[in-house]
DNA sequence: GCGACAG
DNA sequence: ATCTTGTCGC
């Protein structure tokens, strides 16, 4: 598939994503809800993804690592093409071997902070069906005003004066990262919920994990 | 045309 | 993302 083919692609299937307007349908976290957050170190062909399982709010239960072929190239605007078949794979696993199901997903990658509003959250939440939250820490998307330096500080990110995401401070005089809606999940409510996994650091904590137990896949 | 780009 | 340990600076 060529890339207006792969634009045309996400454009037909971002009509399936739902963000919700009232609360009502929107993401509720409930204490001991499975949070999973998603991570995958690359090298050559091959992917380690590491899944973070979290008990709402605050309880680390484990990271899962697993490894796949990965045949799709990186490029910008189409991460999820390469990225997201790696992460079907693995929640598949951890559906087989340990029973374990998510009430949210959080990605390494943007949800509707995208130029087509269909980022790498966007295609998992609506290939699976689960609520998903964008996280990524950079933005193809620019934010305008001056974000605070306070750690929780946040600002919109628009397109077309449309709130698509938020950049938000995690840590104090610290680059900010960008939180998005995926699926099911209101841009508020998204920013809530990562705001409340902030901890010492710019990574919030289960995606500091993630990273790290991945990283550690490729090492000893 | 320039610039610049999630991982 | 990767190549990669110690070192500099807030
Ligand atoms: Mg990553």
């Amino acid at each position: 598939m060529d890339k207006q083919a792969l634009r045309e692609r996400q454009l037909d299937l971002a009509q399936q994503v739902r963000i919700p307007q009232s609360s009502r349908q929107d993401l509720a976290l409930n204490p001991g809800d499975w949070v999973f957050t998603t991570d995958v170190q690359y090298q050559g062909d091959i992917g380690a993804v590491a899944v973070d399982v979290l008990r709402w709010p605050k309880e680390p239960v484990g990271t899962v690592i697993k490894t796949y072929e990965v045949t799709v190239p990186y490029a910008p605007g189409f991460f999820a093409f390469r990225e997201g078949p790696l992460l079907i794979n693995a929640l598949e696993d951890i559906a087989r071997e340990f029973n374990r199901y998510p009430k949210v997903i959080i990605t390494d990658g943007h949800g509707t902070n995208h130029p087509r509003q269909f980022g790498l959250a966007c295609w998992l939440g609506v290939t699976t069906g689960y609520p998903v939250i964008g996280l990524a820490k950079d933005t193809l998307l620019p934010y305008t005003g001056e974000l605070p330096p306070e750690q929780g500080a946040a600002l919109p990110v628009l397109l077309d004066e449309k709130v698509v995401g938020h950049a938000l401070r995690t840590r104090k005089n610290v680059k900010p990262v960008f939180v998005s809606a995926g699926h099911k999940v209101s841009q508020g409510i998204a920013l809530e919920t990562v705001k409340q996994l902030m901890g010492q650091y710019r990574n919030i904590e289960p995606m500091r994990r993630a990273d790290q137990a991945a990283r550690q896949a490729f090492r000893g």
